[in-house]
DNA sequence: TGACAAACGCAACTGAGTTGCATTAATATT
DNA sequence: AATATTAATGCAACTCAGTTGCGTTTGTCA
């Protein structure tokens, strides 16, 4: 398993001059903590559990800010809601699940590496990808 | 290349006793003949040009109903608006130079083939996947 | 401790997508 | 061809995630 990236994120952004703040502590906290991605919706609850309640300006502005320092990833579900997960955190794919939601982690970095050196033999530099699989989890189908 | 897949499909929609009217007759050749996926706001501009001018509502719900339907699927790219695409289309996947645009289809159908494999072995039932690369292209690099 | 700007809270807004209901029109029946 | 049936449509009003402008608070550093 990963092992926790919070005092790294921290540090990287005091040495950038970002203030450390109890928000920002807070949610670099539950993301890294929750090991899966978060929606705003559901770290606005997290908090609310260590009776910290940000207004939701708040949560949608650090998450803004921590995209722009690249600490976090934006991921597209297909759901209403974007989630967020830490960019440190090993880079795995997602099977996600159409009717509950239900995230999984899946294994692939073989294939993709595989494409990537393809990629590469045709002088194309890769910097990031985007690779998600949608459909329906055994609980589901 | 891809053939049209627009007479069989309405065919399948009228053997199964839905009405063919105007706007999921034009719905369905915007997307077959767009052989890309079109958001919402993107078919509706579309469908201006033949003097159609169709409620939003009509067309969600056109889109709603082929989704039902399976002959579409919805694929979040990360953008506001979602997007859609007939689901028979066989799709590429691309690799997207960030400085200067250009858009290379790439052939990884073997690797996907095994990742989705799989997950069918764990009873994963992958309906779609979303795959991008982002990088720099040979002459941007 | 005080000054300063980053970070915050609030209210009001935006824009994609949805819902309830009355109307229209595609198909089946006569 | 005229009529009946009900799927499909249009409209107004709504929902809800995310955003913007602005005045206030608070973390940091001198």
């Amino acid at each position: 398993m990963n092992k926790s990236c919070f005092d790294e994120l921290i540090e990287e952004l005091r040495g950038k001059g970002f203030r450390i703040t109890t928000l920002r502590k807070a949610i670099i906290e539950e993301l890294d903590v929750a090991r899966k991605p978060l929606s705003a919706a559901e770290i606005a609850e997290l908090l609310k559990r260590r009776n910290l309640e940000p207004h939701k300006t708040s949560v949608y502005r650090e998450l803004g800010f921590m995209l722009e320092q690249g600490i976090i990833n934006k991921l597209p579900f297909g759901e209403k809601q974007d989630r967020f997960e830490i960019a440190a955190m090993d880079h795995h794919h997602h099977a996600v699940c159409q009717s509950c939601g239900e995230v999984e982690d899946i294994d692939c970095t073989d294939d993709i590496r595989r494409i990537e050196e393809m990629l590469g033999a045709q002088d194309f530099k890769v910097n990031y990808h985007l690779i998600e699989f949608f459909g329906l989890c055994k609980n589901c189908r």
